[in-house]
This record gives C-alpha cells, sequence and structure tokens, in this order.
DNA sequence: TATGAATGAGGGTTCATTCAT
DNA sequence: TATGAATGAACCCTCATTCAT
C-alpha cells in the first residue's frame, strides 16, 4: 500500500492545498480536521506543519492558490469580449463568467468565501496579516473588472450611464451567490444557462416594459 | 453569588435565543461555544440544556425563532405597497425590503444562513428534521412573495413578461448578499440608501439606454 | 394526564423505592440516573431528596427495603423443613430457596449486589455508615441461616461433619451466582428447576461413586 | 515538564491495560474515569484515544487481555492433572485452579466479570460486536474445561454420572464467586487453602454420611 | 409536600500542535 | 523531509443537587 507518491519530492505542499479546497468547503473552516486534509492528500498530519504555520495559514494559502487560478480564467473571459457591442457584449460576457464560475474549483472557492464573509476570520488570521483579504480577492477582482468595462462602455455611451462601481458590485454579488451555495435540493434550482441568460436579459434591459420605460426615461 | 431566581416573565430561553443569535451570527456554528452563549445570555451553561437538546438544537430554534419575526416585517412591507403603480411601487418596495434587512436581527440572520448554506448543516440536524429547511425559510419567504409581486405585475402588462420565479430569486439573492456579508472594513461600501436606489434602478430600467434598448426589442 | 397517583399522600417513598430496585438493577448504581428513577417512580425529580438524603442513600434503602421482603419468604423457607430427614429435607430445602430467589425482586437485587460487592461502595457511602453493610444483608442472611441448619444436622449425625460455615457460604454463593447474573442469552441455560436438582443432588452426594467413595472414608 | 519520549519497548498501549484492570476493578466502568486511567498508567489522558476508539473500547480490551493471559494459567493447571486418579486428581485440580485465580491479574478480572455481568454491559458495546462477549469469555472457558475433564472421568466410571454441563458450571459459579467478590472485610474470610480443601471435599463426597449414602444409592 | 428551574462540577472526547526520531 | 506518538486545552453534554415557590 504505497502512502507516498511515486515520485519522491512531488510538490506535497499542493497536494495538501488541493485537499484543503474541497475538506474547508463541504464541512467549513471550524469543522474540517487537519486529520481528514492530511489523509485526502496522502500524507502525514504533521507535514502540515512543515508547510504551514497552522491551520489558518493553510486556509488562507488554499484560498489563495485557487482562486487565482480562478482569476486567470476570468481574465481570459474578458479579454475574449472585450470590445463587442454591449448588447450581445455584455450578454456573452456573463456567460462566460458564469462557465467559469460553475466549477468545482470555483465553486468550493465560494463556499469558502461565503463562510469567511459571513463571520469572523478564523483566529490566527493575524500571522499573515497581509493575506487576511485574500478570501475577497476573488470577489473583489471580478468587481472591479466589470466595473472597467462597464465604465468603458458607459462612457461610449453604449450603456446608461449610472454608478459603475455600485452595479459592478450588484452584478458580482448576484453572480457569486447564484452559483456558490446551493440551498437545498429542490429540483426548481434553474440550470446555469438558465441563469446566465436571465442575468444578462434582467440586467440589460430591466423590468419594465418598453414603453413604460420610455415614459420614464 | 446568590442563585438568580426564576423571575416570572424574564424568559430565559429568550435570553439564550437572543443571546444565540449574536455568537452564530458572529462566530458561526462550530466556533460558537455554548460557554461564550450562556455568559452572554447571563445564563448557567448547563441550563441550555434544560430548554434545548444540543447545540444544534439551539442553532435550529434561534434561526427559527428570529426568521419568524423577519418575516413578519418583510410581510409589512409587501403589504404596504401591494396596489401603487410599477414604476414607484417596486422602487418603494425594494427600498422598504432592504430597511427591514438592514437591521441588526436580519443581518445576523443572513450572515448565519450563509455559513450554513455555504457548507455543510451541523450534525444532529436530524433531531429535529422538520426543521432543517428554516436555515432557507427566509430567502425562501421573500423570494415567494417577490415572485407573487411580479408575477401580478406582468399578467397586467406593468413589467416585462419574463419568468418571474427566476427573477425574484436573483433579486432576492442579489439582496441578500447585498447587505449580510460584509467583505470588509472598507468605508466605500455603499450606503444602504444608496444600495436600493442602485438595486431599483437597475432592475427597473436596465442597462442599457433608451435607444438601443429599443432596438432590441 | 395525571401525573400523580389518584390518592394523594399515598407513600411516594415507596414509589421510589419500587422503581429505584428496577433502574439499579438494569443499570448499575453510577449509570442509573435520579431522572429514570423518578420518572419510572411517577414523581417528581427533586422530590426524591425529600426522602432521601442522597443517591446513594436511595441505593442503600432500596436494597434494604427488598432485601427484608425477601428474607421473610426464605425464612419461611427454613421454617417449612426444619425437621425432616436430612436427605430429602436438605433436596427441599435448597429447591424451595431457588424458588425464592427466582423472584423479579430477588434478581434484581442479586444483580445490585453483585454490582456492589465486585467493586467499590458508592461515595457518600458514610453518610448512614450503620447501613453499608446492608448489602451483604441477604447473602449473610441465608448463609448464616444455611449454617444453622447444617451444623443441626451434622450435630445429630445426619450430616458429614464438616466446617459448616465454610460449607453454607459455598452454597450460598453457588445459589446466588447461579440466579442473578444471566451471562448471555444463549439457550442452554439451565431450568431454574434443574437447577435445584443440580445443586441438591451434588451437594448432598458429591462427584464420586458409592464405591470410589468407601474406599476413602 | 518534558515530553517522555516514545521509549521503544516501552508500550503505553500496555501501560493503559495495566492501568485500566485495576481501576475498572476498583470502581466499575462507570465510575471509572478516563482522568484516573491516565494517571495511574502514567499517561496523557488523550493518549488513551490514540490507542482506544472509546472508552467502552479501552474496557473490553482491558477484559480481553487478562484473560488470555489467565485463561493460559488455568490451562497449564489442566495439564498438569489430567490423568492422575479421580480422588486425588480433581482435589488437586481445585486448587490448582483457586492458586491461578487467587492471583491480583485474576480476582481484577472477576471483578469485572461481576459487574458487567450483573447489569447492563457498557454503552458503545456494539462498536466491537465480535468482542462483547469476552467478558465471558474468562467462566466460559474455565466451565467448558471443567466440563471435559468430568466427562472424560464420569465416562471411565471414576465419577457419578451426572450431567457434566450442569456440574461444571456449578463448581465454576462457586470458584468464581468465592474468590473475586470479598463481601466485607470482616477477617473470618476463609483462607484460599482452606476454600479449595473445602470445595474439594464438599463436591468430592457430599455432605451425605457414608452410610446415609449407602441406603439411598 | 411537591414542583420546575437553576447550578456547577466533572466526564468523555476531539483536535491543533509539537517533538523525537 | 517525513512520521507516528504525545500533549493539553477546550468543548459539548450530563447529572446530582439545591432553591424559590
Amino acid at each position: 500500500m504505497p502512502r507516498r507518491p511515486a515520485i519522491p519530492g512531488v510538490d506535497r505542499r499542493q497536494q495538501i492545498l488541493e485537499a484543503a479546497l474541497s475538506v474547508f468547503a463541504e464541512q467549513g473552516f471550524e469543522a474540517a480536521t487537519n486529520k481528514v486534509i492530511a489523509e485526502r492528500a496522502n500524507v502525514n498530519q504533521g507535514l502540515i506543519y512543515f508547510y504551514f504555520e497552522s491551520k489558518a495559514d493553510v486556509f488562507f494559502a488554499t484560498f489563495e492558490y485557487h482562486a487565482r487560478l480562478v482569476i486567470e480564467q476570468l481574465d481570459a473571459a474578458f479579454e475574449q469580449v472585450n470590445d463587442e457591442d454591449p448588447v450581445t457584449g455584455l450578454h456573452h460576457l456573463l456567460k462566460q463568467i458564469v462557465t467559469v464560475l460553475d466549477t468545482p474549483r470555483a465553486i468550493s472557492l465560494l463556499r469558502i468565501m461565503y463562510q469567511v464573509v459571513s463571520s469572523r476570520l478564523p483566529d490566527g488570521a493575524l500571522s499573515r496579516k497581509d493575506e487576511q483579504p485574500s478570501v475577497n480577492m476573488l470577489a473583489k477582482h471580478l468587481s472591479s473588472r466589470l466595473r472597467e468595462y462597464l465604465a468603458a462602455q458607459m462612457e461610449r455611451g453604449k450603456l446608461r450611464p449610472m454608478k459603475p462601481a455600485l452595479i459592478a458590485q450588484l452584478i458580482t454579488r448576484t453572480l457569486l451567490s447564484s452559483i456558490g451555495p446551493r440551498g437545498d435540493n429542490r429540483p426548481m434550482q434553474p440550470s446555469h444557462e438558465e441563469l446566465a441568460e436571465g442575468i444578462a436579459s434582467l440586467f440589460c434591459y430591466g423590468l419594465l416594459p418598453g414603453d413604460a420605460r420610455q415614459e420614464v426615461l
């Protein structure tokens, strides 16, 4: 029963980060135990403390590591749709983002994010003060890129002039909260396909019908 | 230290529920300890088990108790704006909802909700099987009432015909995720005033300018 | 849901003693809880402390109360067979004793006895020092009466001259340990009928065959 | 207080089993605490859960471990006296058995046995279902070996033909109940020397005098 | 007498963390 | 690097006991 990988020196740290993502996502920071993480990583429990200072340290490192990977994918999505026309553009962009977020890695990250964001940070966070805000980096990044996109389009008159930062935050939150946490098992959950469609349509055209809207603007 | 008499009218059970709300919201289910809850409730730690079967039981009871109170307020908001004209109506409705949700009690509830929804339910949840879905009751209720409202307005042609359930869910999620979890302490967070305005405007009119929208519809 | 018996003033103390017997027998002193005892006695838990000083006190009182009743029955058995001829007499006597001991009350008592005798006495036993040896009173009484019987018969030459105290103890222990504790559920357990027969035969005639025995004596 | 190094050759698991034997024997399963066991084993309390799954697990493991040792000694006794003549043989065999059982280890085991047999098994017994009957293994083994011995002698006509299983059980119970549980501290307790003599004599020749017996047989 | 509520000590168990190797 | 053993601080929960009524 080979306990360690064939190649000695293979990155155990990475094994740990990979295992930790799923464990933290499934159990939450407190309920997750080093034992389970180590087992799932096929690694000795004590070894965790060779690569990390504490459980909290593992937590932040895990988030950071995986967040970077997801952010890269998001950036790629933004590059693609950058200069299309706003209507199709926004529509397409949102669908791309949903596709990226609807990935095991991203879903796990979102779960972790909500756990942390909705309560106190794990104790010991202070040991790596600089990393503390990292649990928000994913949301911040997405929001920031969206803001840029919106601001640019607004400037060019392709979108109604509104506060781009606020709008970006709203869209970001809608996206994130619609994907990560799945409340219950009822089958009425919209598919992510539908979701992207709905979001795009809602945010592009609003709820009011054409004529009503005419009157107001 | 003389034993505090059982003053009739001072419900210890309620003291516990009140304390538990804040502790669970701040710390999360796992990190919250009976000791802290009892201290904050000015109650003996063992007394918790006189009124509740387990920590998980306290958790669910806490959520249910406070959720009911918030739901009542939400319902009141829906009653008020029922028959106004859609534009002002929706606008006003959303502002009312934000006002209700921007309350310590509601904020705590939302935090708890996100903790649970984004990871595993506390063990022992099965002891009160019927209560398990209760952590979603707040979101479900809001979503459901919104759906009714939207469906009615769409039928009367006051809103664009879209899938009301989907739209209701999106709005609900946007609202909840914009209020409960406060990512970081930076002061750039939009005030809830702004938030309600932004949400109302975004959802009513969409992002596209009037003319662009014309073309499409 | 009438919680208390129809007749107020009925002896609650007795209800407690009755309930305590079965609970202590089933669970052992430590595992038995006042709560369960009170419930089974249909009595408020706090009331126990009106009639008894402590849990240990309940324990000793319980044993004493029920032991007295069983001892009376044993005495009756001894009265009956007192002056019969030794062979049939001992045989009959032993069967009578088994009959008395094979009663729910006696079985419970024996279980309790073995729990206590085989380990430390419950703490707090000192509060009623005089009662402490009471857990042995049943065994002592039986042993004592048997010794008298044996001594008398030996004196009259009806039984082999042996140390009556020792023999009495051996018989007592054999009887008690054969009835109270039932090791497992295997159906090979001899019926008490058989048991009494076997004991009587074994103790009367011994294992050796007649001729072998001749040689020795 | 420097952490005690894991001296190879000093088995902490065994230390625990050794300590647990005396603690369980003195206090009983429920009253025994992990704290006391750990202290007496010179071991950290938490370490118990490194080697065992639960307190009940320690309990069963303890019994099994020590029972095996005692059983070996009993077997040796049976080997020695196997083919001697029945009178001296049985006499000698019983004395050997008493010698083996009159050992701290065996006495502790017997106490534990009576605790368990006379009341409910510790909860969690189910976790090692196969081990549950182990508390009876000592009695069963002795009874079984005695039965074989008696059956063999009866077949060869050296002992009166009786039900060997029943007789074996009676003798076993007499032996075990005469040694393990010491009712009280009075010094009149027969020495084990006397005990073995008495048992041997009683079981060999019975209570009736030679002539009386003649008449009957 | 009788009750329900309250108390506090302690028990079993878990787990992050450390150390010797 | 890597491991298994060891540590100690809580944590949840139970329960005998007490108190106000």
